[in-house]
DNA sequence: CTGAGTTGCTGAAAGGTTTCAAGAAGATTG
DNA sequence: CAATCTTCTTGAAACCTTTCAGCAACTCAG
């Protein structure tokens, strides 16, 4: 779906390490298997108890100076390194935190994650990022995973907010936060941004302008922003007083930039008297390959078509012609989202709570200057 | 450092789940805490053993269908979720692979990280992905974390090559595989680009296009990428028989579009007569950010100065004036890299490679018809 | 009907850590 | 100096799986 724009070939060379003299070689052959020294063996080397060598690991206040500093010193000579797994067994709790995200080739869920780590970070958790890649299955898969490590919660940006096994994560035990998705469900707090109004705003502004035929660039329509900000565009032009058929919808697989390529080709191919003045496209990266494509062609953009994205993304700006999109707060959608997740993992009153964002409409030259 | 091109501000409204009614509420003040069913309640509840379930768990062709069968409705009914720290703990290994980027706001290594899924997922492994973000105390965090993990492998690529953590992994027992660098070292396999070479293709185009005060914009220097364009930059203008020192070097703090914007900032305030006439960016999106600043303090691109990025990146076609850059194999490369990755954890007999793949330059419109 | 081979299931041990009640040694008080 | 408190350290139990030797029951050939 999502391609190189060029199928990946490539010469290659092998060679080996040009250090490996004969002996490193045949002594390397088989991995040593050396059984990594455990607390046992610390404890052994450093003359003192299991239970200690435990302490200076997590409670190091309680243990002497001295014999902290034994134990230090014959975990670093025995290249000790804790056994996380044996550690979460028995402790039970998990020191990190997963964000599943919809598409990690989009810079805007890039930087949703940004502000998941920095929050993650201050309250001194690690942050593993999946990528369901707009794929249900994978999406799926990495639910089962996480649940089985036992995260400390689970972010995700969902392909399909209705998955059962959405719903059943925390009902057993793995709090879980809704990003950029606002969910009506007892379940789980959410962030997200209101993505209807968004499409609206950005209707309003085509309309302003004086377009009467806008497409809207989106799909698939299982994903709920997709259709939301559809939505908005329809109630743009309701409150204008036009019939919502009005809006050409043209469906895509997915909301790359190679799909907004497609669109693009699409639109272009129609009749000038038939083609939409202006569309609008359900992120930034349709947006970029539509327009992309349309210049391409030689349809001139804003002239013979003004574009609105949504997301804002940092390349909107630098494109052929800077786009006019919809911003949201990327960074702290994420922020937000991790608090919650850690208030829920650690407030026992808490309650799960919905917040939503207000988008913005940042005018630039794809839409400036039409008609 | 990078950072959105404006302050996440935003207003925000919170909300209950509208559905919550007074009971629900009250009802999930305190999770519930149940003690997630284990083995062993499974192992009751369908009247076999222990040994039974984990059969079923694990090698279900030496059970009867009709044990298996109770098995399976039982896990079903108790809603029995494996505990994965367990089960790697007695069976010492992990189902896990991790791939610590540099930049995850890089478009770049996302299309590397797309490689690694794809062979992860054909041997049946999943990924986590984990961002450096050109931070060295995050790289070494989350090194030491991936450790604790005991995961099947990590693949990097490193902002500090020489990093003494990254030469105690695989002493220990954990693979490392470097990704996008050569690593002339016995202790991992690499796959890399040759960056000298791509430097020098870059430069070659330029000195053929008659430019000589030619800029490089990269930075910092201890990312070896960084270091191995320049030194190809450079050997292209000795091969030309021109002095090294000719380069003009703008060194920046991290390779972004912020950095790049910067760097277009500086460049652009210098005098036309000592102005570079050209520049070679580190990167596509130092180069998308000199581009976008340059272009808007009224530089022509190419007429007053030519800009060569680095990787190709899917948006460096569609930037205001289509990039020039150098193209690298993306998802193949992390396609080899985690392929030798898994070769190493699998073949006693592996043997470390270094994997080395040839650039090759993309001419667009950035660099076209200049002078 | 016996002995050997198969198939399916069992139960205990093991894996590396944390936790905790309890003990030892040393310091302080009356 | 005895009694009480502190400060450190100890050792065994517990966390949840997987593994594996062994057992029971059944099949089949001779």
């Amino acid at each position: 779906m999502a391609a190189d724009n060029a199928p990946d070939q490539a010469s290659s060379t092998v060679n080996r390490p040009s250090g490996s003299r004969k002996e490193s070689t045949g002594g390397r052959r088989r991995k040593a298997k050396q059984h990594a020294a455990g607390v046992k063996a610390v404890a052994a080397a450093a003359g003192v108890s299991l239970g200690t060598v435990s302490n200076v690991l997590n409670r190091p206040e309680v243990v002497s100076p001295v014999t902290r500093a034994k134990v230090e010193a014959a975990m670093a000579s025995l290249g000790f390194v804790r056994n996380e797994s044996a550690r979460q067994l028995r402790a039970g709790s998990s020191r990190i935190l997963a964000y599943l995200m919809l598409d990690a080739g989009n810079p805007f869920f890039t930087d949703v994650a940004k502000g998941v780590e920095d929050a993650a970070r201050a309250a001194g958790l690690s942050v593993f990022l999946c990528n369901s890649n707009e794929d249900a299955d994978r999406e799926a898969d990495y639910l089962d995973l996480l649940e089985q490590q036992r995260v400390q919660g689970v972010l995700i940006t969902p392909i399909d907010q209705n998955s059962s096994r959405l719903r059943k994560l925390p009902a057993r035990g793995t709090p879980v936060v809704v990003v950029d998705r606002a969910i009506d469900d007892d379940e789980h707090c959410s962030v997200a941004v209101n993505d209807i109004l968004g499409g609206e705003l950005a209707i309003a502004h085509l309309l302003e302008l004086g377009h009467d035929r806008i497409a809207y660039v989106g799909g698939p329509n299982t994903i709920g922003q997709v259709i939301d900000r559809r939505d908005g565009a329809r109630r743009a032009l309701r409150k204008a007083g036009k019939a919502p058929e009005n809006l050409i919808e043209l469906t895509t697989g997915a909301l790359t930039v190679a799909e907004g390529r497609g669109a693009g080709q699409r639109l272009a191919g129609l009749p000038a008297t038939r083609r939409p003045t202006a569309a609008f496209c359900a992120n930034d990266l349709l947006a970029l390959g539509l327009l992309q494509q349309c210049v391409s062609l030689g349809l001139r953009v804003p002239e013979d078509l003004a574009i609105v994205g949504y997301d804002d993304i940092e390349f909107a700006a630098a494109a052929a012609v800077p786009l006019t999109s919809v911003r949201q707060p990327r960074q702290l959608l994420g922020r937000t989202a991790a608090e919650l997740l850690l208030d829920e993992s650690s407030n026992p009153d808490h309650e799960h709570q919905r917040v939503t964002f207000t988008p913005e409409l940042v005018v630039r030259t794809s839409t400036r200057g039409t008609l």
